[in-house]
DNA sequence: CAATAATGTTAAGTAAACCTAACTTTGTGT
DNA sequence: ACACAAAGTTAGGTTTACTTAACATTATTG
């Protein structure tokens, strides 16, 4: 078993994977963390040397199998708990990633199997990013856009949201910008890229920090 | 915030003053943790610098009031884990105290009393321990007696199971000697200490080990 | 294409929480 | 009461996961 720490290298990793073309870096993974390059660096040794990961000096990291096993396990627990903690115990959105970031790496097998009983195998957490099953298999994903690439003119339904900021979440919670939500949009500013959504008959300004967060799918 | 380490020593040791009449010793918080007195006199020494409790060397340890706020925080995360996961998620008897030890230090305020408020605030755990509510308050339990010392010939209430031995409450449950059962004490032998009790009709001989772990009140 | 900036690694050090082994204090039995 | 066993403490060592500072490699750009 790997210890929690390494839980979230390998968690980092695989995120950072599919948002990629190259390799991941070790620097990318410490910003990630919020640690220094140095601990990255002696922690991608020691986790190639148990074979988590191949490792090559200055050229970044790739998860093994095995490596890739526990970061989708991890991912797992994060998103059950999320829609869990959402779902049947009545907590908010913004509150749920910090609480599912401690619960994911002190939860049993049969526990977690337990909770995706409960909510009877969902495919997609609250924020919309798909719960990998009890095989680590991920669901199909719709096609997504970035809202920040969404056409003038046309119609689309939120659905995503990064869940690592509780600030933006709280802050389109406001503006009812959750998922599932049907949007238009109004208008792009070239300036200063942002965008002007319509959402319940209303509009609402978005900087671009904010529309790079949220991924949408085209409705006609 | 105690570190995690922390907190089971703070535990261990409330726990262990319920059952004591001296102070607790170094070792018997040793002997609980399953670690060696060494680094329980070194834990004991930073825990009294950083005021969680009393330490006079070679006399034992005491909480002060902020090492028994701590405790007893640990207590009503762990007895409502315990109870959740049994009453929501269906988890046996068995399975809960080792999920609830990991989960109970991972465990935000605001989740514990959303549980708490799910489980319409519970007075006793599913072992029949107390929960210490919101403000550490412990509520009243009626007068309790080992089973060792039950008398012949009475009938009881079975009210609590000490929850740190799987094996004990896999067997407890299959002899159906759970929580709120009726029994009867038929005879006990002097030569081994052992009871036989009568349980849904048929009697069952308990050794002095097993009786010892089980408490209940007397009914008429 | 060489200088320099940016990125990445290594080495040495720290803190937490343990360990073993040696030592000290306390309790017990005759 | 005193010798010895039991209980408790201290000293020194280990592992994990970090840190900072110095060094090495790769990328950029003038």
């Amino acid at each position: 078993m790997p210890t929690i720490s390494k839980e979230n290298y390998l968690k980092s990793i695989y995120s950072l994977n599919l948002t990629n073309e190259e390799n991941v870096t070790t620097s990318q993974v410490a910003q990630k963390l919020e640690i220094t390059n140095a601990a990255t660096s002696e922690m991608a040794r020691k986790l190639s040397e148990q074979g988590y990961l191949t490792y090559e000096k200055y050229k970044g990291v790739e998860l093994t199998d095995k490596g890739k096993k526990v970061a989708l396990q991890i991912i797992r627990r994060h998103r059950l708990w999320e829609s869990f903690l959402m779902k049947v115990l009545g907590m908010s959105w913004s509150e749920v990633h910090d609480e599912a970031e401690r619960l994911e790496h002190n939860t049993s097998e049969a526990l977690i199997n337990k909770i995706d009983e409960h909510l009877d195998f969902p495919e997609f957490d609250p924020h919309g990013h798909p719960i990998p099953n009890k095989n680590g298999e991920i669901p199909r994903v719709p096609k997504l856009v970035s809202l920040v690439n969404a056409e003038v003119g046309k119609k689309y339904k939120i659905f995503r949201v990064a869940d690592d900021n509780k600030e933006l979440i709280v802050y389109l919670t406001k503006l009812d910008l959750i998922l599932y939500k049907e949007i238009k949009i109004v208008e792009k500013l070239s300036f200063d890229n942002s965008i002007i959504v319509q959402v319940n008959g209303s509009n609402h300004s978005l900087s671009e920090k904010v529309a790079e967060k949220v991924s949408v799918t085209f409705i006609k």
